[in-house]
DNA sequence: CGTCCCGTTGAAGTCTGTCAACATCCGTGG
DNA sequence: CCACGGATGTTGACAGACTTCAACGGGACG
């Protein structure tokens, strides 16, 4: 039983453009496929050409590139919305990996077809470019917090980024949201140790700005979080592909 | 007297991918004039929305975001070949700036011409695309180079871009490259303070590895630096646009 | 000749990483 | 049913990489 494009549950959330009826049957025959993937399946591969591309309809996962030392870098976390793949669709091998955290679902696209996407509808193609300069700037955003920012702040910025991006896709209630990530993952993501991810959680725990447990963050004290984190938290709206 | 398309000089370069008369001659089209800008000259604006879109010809820039505490992030060094404004031309706003840091020669296109490009040719608009997608890889690796290794090692990383970069677009010469930039560029580049930057690199020149005056960047260990740097220093074909 | 920018070097302080130990939870197998 | 190992989270002690502060030299430029 596969999710109508037509019906896209997504298409109703605020942080996603317009899309129109007649994009969605084009997107529907773009389509090939669903898929379930569970905790810890590898979507994508570094360094690989994979054959299809998805967008994320629900669950969260995570990118990351393996060093040649070992250490990991998060690029990125998944969540609805998100397209993964552009990398492999038009350079023709992806720069990071992609894998499920929690259960996903996810839409399925052929690679080849997205071609066809750039020849016969130039909004879906813009559509496209745009998500990927959505990408960037993220990239750009991540890059200055992990390069100019103490851990205390890097670890506010990412607690905003994940609140804002969870209010977007309607995951957020009240001032809560699902954060089904490690600590290594966060660590991992802000290049920081472990150990003092931790205890600079632990910090921002004792000064009454968010809590983080089973899975679930909840912020006490937005406005503290967001002047941590440096205001440009608002998320801005985004196409869906 | 300005560039004609068809006979652009980095159509030669092998960096970059092929690019038929038929697109050169629609990218003419495109091309609403040719820019001169000295050192210094702001060319975008982080948080504004640029009426016109750049490729650089030739000379050097930077682009970096400013953050509230007043810290500067380099998110990229802009070289003969790059696209400027791709997050204008489809998201409206810049996340960075961009400022010339040698003279520069600049291709200037109008950004409301992009969405004719979209419609009426493909190819170039999956080339945009395409560069992109090369952004966004790159933007991954400064992120792993920042985030997971040491000082050392990130400067040796970012020298070795600068110089395979170079030779990609034919500016190198034997083992040497230009490298306008000064060291606070570097040093906010790769997350590092001025005088930790200063004190890595004399320990690269002490070891043999590189040397750098006078704008001039020589590699004297190129297997060293490659190893320092963590092999993927391959630079990948692109397009133009 | 003074000023400003850039590069260089030394010393001191601190943020962050490493090492180590322990608690909790959970699935597996005895 | 309980023992066990593995993954995750927590906390303390210590070491060190990196930042900050400070001072100086050289070149460009008005």
């Amino acid at each position: 039983m596969t999710t109508n494009c037509e019906n896209c549950p997504l298409r109703r959330q605020s942080l996603f453009l317009e899309f129109s009826p007649e994009e969605a049957d084009f997107m529907q025959r773009f389509k090939t496929g669903e898929m379930q993937a569970g905790p810890g399946t590898h979507l994508l591969t570094q360094g690989e050409k994979s054959p299809q591309l998805f967008t994320a309809l629900s669950g969260m996962g995570l990118k990351y590139k393996m060093l040649s030392d070992g250490s990991r870098q998060v690029v990125g976390f998944v969540m609805p919305g998100d397209f993964l793949g552009l990398q492999a669709g038009v350079m023709g091998e992806m720069g990071h990996s992609v894998e499920a955290v929690t259960d996903m679902t996810l839409c399925v696209f052929n690679r080849a077809g997205i071609w066809d996407l750039f020849a016969s509808h130039p909004e879906r193609a813009f559509a496209v470019a745009h998500l990927a300069a959505v990408e960037e700037h993220f990239l750009g955003d991540a890059l200055a917090a992990v390069g100019q920012r103490p851990a205390y702040e890097k670890i506010a910025w990412a607690m905003a980024r994940f609140f804002r991006r969870a209010e977007g896709t309607g995951q957020a209630r009240k001032n809560s949201a699902p954060l089904p990530y490690t600590q290594q993952d966060i660590a991992d993501a802000l290049g920081l140790s472990l150990v003092h991810t931790n205890k600079q959680l632990a910090e921002l725990r004792k000064n009454g700005v968010l809590s983080w447990q089973q899975g679930t963050l909840t912020i006490h004290d937005m406005e503290k979080l967001e002047e941590l984190a440096g205001e440009e938290s608002h998320v801005r709206e985004r196409p869906l592909v």
